[in-house]
DNA sequence: TCGAATTTGTGCGTATGTATC
DNA sequence: GGATACATACGCACAAATTCG
């Protein structure tokens, strides 16, 4: 015997199949309440508990007051972080939504401070001084005017302090990248590393990104290495709901390695 | 005036916080909803709430009959997906689980279909013509015995039917990786192309890995090229919670591109 | 501008089924 | 078998937000 679907997720199930067959279509409102009671045979509670399957499930949202209506998804946008044999991880947020055809903006703010932990270890950095040692630098990005990526990097002060690439949004450099900026010191980038992950995003981070409490984001760690020194270390968070990530490469001859 | 939390987010709130400072660690049992009742002075129904929403967050998992228990949080472990000068492409999950010193196994199932759409495109295929085209593969990956990683791959038929690795898991190459398998017929695998998004899991996704629903699992599209044509293409879904990707590799020199 | 109707959010009480211990 | 605990389900009530005449 085959134990039975409760009575909520048979409600659910075909709400949600009316809405994957476009019956009803982004930004319609899906059957208050009262509506599901009626055609479904259910009382208010399996209603609601159908309905908020179909919230948590992130297919509609609800509007105290006006119902229940299917999301509207955005486009997704692909975002390279890495193809072969071509240079773009300068600004890899710039330059694929120029390529997309899209307007991207930022607005940053950048301090001297110490370093937390983390950051510490990863840019190897000697014991805390109660000195600033790193710069740091929190970005929103904005495409098409709508908030999208959130990022906090830290450079090392010791290596940029005093030249004119010290502030990364100031001085005849401004806006060109890590590994553009950085070159023009000398300091040349030839390794990146980037570990992404995803999660719920926080109250602040929905908040920043104009996205409901809740959905889902993307991180990505970004580190940038100069001969075997990490020379810079960014954290990215962005909606998933926005964005896929794109990375690419050759895969090595056999020998090597 | 401050509009006043409504009551069973005060429940879990509490509940959240006890868990995060270590009052009920992870494995321990949570407050029966009786005894929630008795000293949070709710009703049953205000109980119930409170811990679907600790349960919505994966913070714990209801076992009927027994309790509410805090969850064990695996640490999480990283999937190397590409790196330069060294060849792991073959079978990342494999490679990357044995360097970290843990037991990786798989449950697989092939299957011979018509191609669905977007592999249809991505391969590259010529119109449909009733014949199946292309070998479907479903996999479960565990990690320690537990399920980790689903992935469904998909090569065109034209290429291996008829060869000895027709079937990626049985013959003299299984376990070897798409990469090894095809260089036995003459295929030789020179890019590789990856899209990474993240969503909520799906509900046959988060029974299969066995994660709470609503778990955020990071999405893979992965398509593999031999002389510039596609040769493979997988969809590889796995729990946010247990994974970070990394990527890295070499930033090409100035004039390059 | 106001108020009535609608809709979601919250909350209470109760009952039955089923899994675990 | 009995006690306990969660899952499902019904019915009801009121508050808050929205909509619309």
């Amino acid at each position: 015997m085959e134990s039975e679907r409760p009575l909520y997720a048979r409600v659910s199930d075909d709400l949600r199949s009316k809405i994957r067959v476009g019956a009803y279509p982004p930004g319609t409102r899906l059957p208050s309440r009262p509506e599901i009671r009626d055609e479904y045979g259910v009382s208010d509670a399996v209603a609601k508990q159908a309905i908020g399957v179909i919230i948590a499930e992130g297919l509609a949202q609800a509007r105290p007051g006006s119902g229940t209506y299917v999301v509207e998804r955005p486009p997704v946008r692909k975002l390279v972080r890495a193809w072969y044999g071509r240079r773009g991880l300068g600004s890899p947020f710039r330059a694929s939504m120029a390529e997309q055809g899209h307007r991207g903006a930022w607005a940053y703010e950048s301090e001297r401070v110490q370093a937390p932990p983390d950051v510490r270890e990863r840019l190897a950095l000697p014991e805390p001084t109660g000195q600033p040692e790193v710069l740091r630098t929190d970005y929103v990005f904005t495409t098409d005017d709508r908030p999208s990526m959130l990022s906090t990097s830290y450079e090392p002060l010791d290596l940029t302090e005093g030249t004119d690439i010290v502030i990364p949004e100031e001085g005849p450099h401004a806006g060109r990248g890590v590994v553009d900026r950085m070159a023009t010191i000398g300091v040349v980038i030839d390794r990146w590393d980037e570990t992404v992950g995803a999660r719920a995003g926080s109250a602040e981070e929905c908040r920043l990104l104009d996205i409901p409490l809740g959905s889902v984001v993307m991180t990505i760690t970004r580190t940038y290495e100069a001969a075997g020194r990490t020379v810079e270390v960014a954290f990215i968070v962005l909606s998933a709901d926005l964005f896929v990530l794109g990375y690419a490469g050759e895969v090595p001859r056999d020998g090597a390695g």
